[in-house]
DNA sequence: ATTAGGG
DNA sequence: CCCTAAT
């Protein structure tokens, strides 16, 4: 093999190197390469949806030692956890034992580390499913927590059933999530104390749309109370005698012979990439190959996307047992149960054009709902509607114990990117807020289309806005708007998606975002080459050869972002292939044939450089062994 | 990060 | 375009 370092190319004087990159030989694929898993986002929001209960009926025959050794189990988990989770502040972390049911979802055994995917065959899309049901209120997100899955969906299935949960077509699903501590324990470490969390699956109407009849889109419900994400009361301890038997789907959600699929979060950039092959593949592999025999089978064969949106529920630490479904309340004193009972996931507001198709805002929708997911999530508590930021305070400090009202206690998912909004408030002229009028934004989710483009005129550019508050994406393609307080969030929190596209053709295919880092399992626009664009490639190929697609890049398209060096490699691929079929058998856009007749030779050209490349090295070789 | 190839 | 093995 030819190892070359890479050419400069400083004047278009190409003394074309005449050195063709040799093929590398042995190129194959071969099993799966295990890369860091990563949790999806939505894995956050759908274990995090539910409302908060803090149970404040004060009477248990619960000891404190058990309490004190749940707080302790907590913290441990936490600080296991706390290196997968990187800038997880302390006690952030929220061990929530859940799992998403129905269609599209996947359940996850911690303690067998074992992952299944299930899909209600009856539902057409599980992932649509779950997106249409979704909404998602930018700045009420959650960052940093922890789960561990349980699912209490199969119950009915006992164990080693299969989870099947008929109802849950939403992401906010009820959730029950106790929560003990100490009294003395600070509002930070009531966060992490979650115990556990029952997934009822009979999730409160959103948005639930029917794609036969249209997304709603705009919906501004002012009535709604959506300020409290979650609601709480405040309970004293609580019984936990039966947490072995409490919520079942403890472990019966994975079947002891499959494969185990277990992804971690990591939390970097490429949860996309990691995200839809991943899920492809533990798909393909049939992971869960036992669900189909419930009529739970993952879609594979439909769309990519789809499958790489479904969702992988993953244990994170051991198991924690979960707290109860009957509420015994204790009588331990200083100790609150709080009971997380269902998680409400905030609203999304979209903005898009009539003609679009449901397809487009499918993407739309998913691209605003990861981009506020990635950009990290955190946990606000709401006391009688006011936030309480201080999270030194204990939670009697707080007004969060016996005695006070605990009627109104609000856990609020927020967005942790933005506390430097550096990022400069960008409020595109083109975004006409209508129907949001009585909203303010909080911020603006700007997914910018890198269109430098030169040779080709696109004007299928869109415009994308949430308005997450405080999102931040890695590239700066999300801008702060406004800094808003917790407080103020909760009382305007609705996101804001336009869409502004013209043609109605490229809406339909072309996703909303298109950061550098793209939604996860989101694919690619689909940019066709223009036939400046391949002319451009046929004479760097010409020039440099067929095995330097990166020098390509550099010559051809190094002011192209969208065009990758793959992209080129792949293009030049089909190009090649064009020219050697028939005309009538070629689609899209004709490329003249003087220009495919240039591909065949320079084609065949380089090719055959290579051969020469690779003869001489060989007869190199021979002549040097033999000397 | 690049390259090569299969999907 | 995507995904991935091999560099």
């Amino acid at each position: 093999m030819v190892v070359r370092k890479r050419l400069d190319y400083g004047s278009r004087g190409h003394q074309v190197p005449a050195m063709p990159r040799v093929p590398s030989s042995a190129r194959g694929k071969r099993s799966a390469r295990r890369k860091k898993d990563e949790m999806s986002p939505f894995d956050l929001l759908a274990t995090v949806a539910g409302t908060l209960l803090v149970d404040h009926e004060n009477s248990s025959n619960n000891a404190p030692s058990i309490n004190a050794a749940a707080l302790t189990y907590a913290r441990k988990r936490k600080s296991v956890k706390a290196e997968q989770c990187d800038d997880a502040p302390p006690l952030k972390s929220i061990a929530v034992e859940s799992c998403i049911a129905g269609s599209g979802g996947v359940c996850a055994s911690p303690r067998q580390s074992n992952i299944c995917l299930a899909e209600n065959s009856s539902t057409r899309n599980g992932t649509d499913t779950v997106l249409e049901s979704l909404t998602v209120k930018p700045d009420m997100l959650v960052r940093d927590s922890v789960f561990s899955c349980t699912k209490s969906c199969n119950r009915a299935h006992g164990v080693g059933g299969i989870p099947e949960c008929e109802s849950s077509r939403s992401l906010e699903a009820t959730n029950q999530v106790q929560v003990q501590q100490p009294m003395d324990g600070d509002t930070t470490a009531l966060y992490s104390l979650v115990s556990s969390v029952d997934l009822d699956g009979r999730p409160p109407a959103l948005v639930s749309s029917d794609s036969s009849s249209g997304v709603p889109l705009c919906i501004h419900d002012k009535d709604r109370n959506t300020s409290p994400l979650c609601h709480a009361e405040a309970r004293h301890a609580a019984d936990r005698d039966d947490d072995e038997n409490s919520s079942g789907c403890t472990h019966p959600c994975t079947m002891g012979n499959n494969k185990s699929y277990m992804p971690q979060y990591t939390g970097d950039s490429r949860i996309r990439k990691m995200f839809a092959s991943k899920i492809r593949k533990a798909a393909r592999n049939k992971m869960c190959g036992e669900m189909s025999n419930k009529g739970s089978k993952l879609n594979l064969g439909g769309k990519k996307i789809s499958t790489t949106r479904q969702r992988v529920q993953r244990a994170m630490f051991k198991r924690q047992k979960p707290v109860r479904r009957h509420f015994t309340p204790s009588s331990a004193k200083g100790i609150l149960t709080v009971r997380i009972k269902s998680f409400t996931i905030p609203e999304l507001f979209i903005e898009i054009p009539e003609n679009a198709t449901v397809g487009s805002l499918k993407r739309t929708v998913m691209d605003v709902v990861t981009s506020i997911i990635e950009s990290g999530l955190r946990v606000g508590v709401l006391l009688q509607g006011k936030s309480i930021q201080d999270d030194n305070k204990t939670l009697r400090q707080a007004r969060i114990c016996h005695g006070e009202n605990l009627e109104n206690i609000d856990f609020t998912l927020e967005c942790e990117a933005g506390q430097s909004s550096s990022h400069g408030v960008r409020i595109p002229e083109e975004m006409d807020f209508h129907g949001a009028d009585a909203m303010k934004p909080l911020a603006m989710v700007k997914c910018e289309e890198p269109f430098s483009e030169t040779k080709a005129g696109y004007n299928n550019q869109q415009r994308v806005q949430a308005s997450p508050n405080r999102v931040q994406s890695e590239h700066g393609s999300v801008h702060s708007l406004f800094e808003t307080t917790a407080h103020e969030a909760s009382a305007s929190s609705q996101a804001i998606v336009p869409v502004a596209s013209p043609s109605s053709e490229a809406l339909a295919i072309v996703p909303v975002c298109k950061s550098k880092r793209p939604a996860i399992g989101q694919r690619r626009i689909r940019r066709p080459f223009s036939l400046p664009e391949v002319e451009a490639l046929v004479e760097a190929v010409e020039q440099l050869g067929t095995g330097r697609w990166r020098d390509v890049k550099m010559l051809a398209f190094d002011n192209t972002d969208h065009r990758t060096y793959v992209d080129l490699k792949d293009k030049w691929k089909t190009l090649v292939h064009t020219a050697s079929i028939s005309p009538q058998q070629r689609r899209g856009e004709p490329v003249p044939q003087g220009l495919l007749d240039r591909v065949l030779a320079a084609q065949a050209y380089w090719s055959q450089q290579q051969q020469q490349v690779l003869s001489g090295k060989a007869s190199g070789q021979a002549c040097s062994s033999s000397c």
